[in-house]
DNA sequence: TTACCTGCAAACAGTTTGCAGGCCG
DNA sequence: CGGCCTGCAAACTGTTTGCAGGTAA
């Protein structure tokens, strides 16, 4: 069971003391914009925020924090197909998987306690130690399959 | 009901002639190296693989050919936490899920029926109607586990 | 004090694009 | 024949890294 983590500054205090790192000025102004509740970041748009709080913050040590939080299990690195790549916090355990309308695109945050099970049991079957997984089930939603739509 | 994809040159001449492209030599090489059952590809590797064939062939010819054939629905996109891009084919019901090892990038195509029943399941009880999934599944594989590599 | 960390700018990797000539239809 | 396509190399984007000076413990 993985325990949620809800104190950032505690937990990353914590993972750089283990690794003999420091908590410096830079780290905790950064995790204090990153730590938000359902917030995600590209590193370029962390990097602004920060920069509005701290203009002399530099920007590779904003890439190197997102990296050091990946690292320390505290974010989420998600790389989706039009080249964007996001990080968000990984606290308080709110998993799910998506459901994507390919019509209208709408998204539904889903979740199936039986397939969270499977899941782990068919990557432990391959010899996988499972950290975490994605899932997006595409379909049409009931209001696209009623409507009327143009075609190519 | 998506029809699958069978013949991938008869298909894509089809979109081509749609869109006012021509088939040209070397999208009927790279197609033919590209739609071979189970594969997936980096950029590079199909690069490499053609250039055997034919040495003159460029590489942005290849990185072109591959955003044609994702545009024209033939392949499919994927990206991966390790950096990694790989296309694809999506001809003929050759559906599987990817088993990713987060320590070393291995990749395996793995399928369990009960969860692709269980997806549909999910899908429809939101009032949707099903048509593809995409599901990773990230962990640490038994070589990794046992490796030698540094630690914490 | 002594690593570690930072900002800067240069380096990097993967991918895209501009151009002059080539080829499909 | 006209326009799309190609190979080449340069451009680009997002990210990482080397370095000299700063700073946490």
């Amino acid at each position: 069971m993985s325990k949620p983590v809800d104190n950032p500054e505690e937990a990353l205090t914590a993972y750089l003391a283990k690794k003999g790192m420091k908590l410096t000025n830079q780290r905790r102004m950064i995790i204090q914009e990153f730590f938000q509740p359902e917030a995600h970041w590209t590193a370029e748009e962390l990097y602004q925020k920060v920069r509005r709080a701290d203009p002399s913050i530099g920007q590779a040590t904003v890439y190197r924090t997102l990296n050091l939080l990946r690292d320390a299990k505290l974010a989420r690195e998600l790389r989706f197909s039009n080249d964007v790549t996001i990080f968000e916090p990984r606290t308080g355990g709110s998993h799910h998987d998506h459901l994507i309308c390919e019509e209208c695109g709408k998204t539904l945050a889903v979740l199936d306690e039986r397939i969270e099970i499977l899941q782990t049991e068919l990557a432990r079957k391959h010899g996988f130690e499972p950290t975490s997984h994605r899932m997006y089930l595409y379909g049409i939603c009931e209001d696209c399959r009623n409507a009327p739509k143009e075609h190519d």
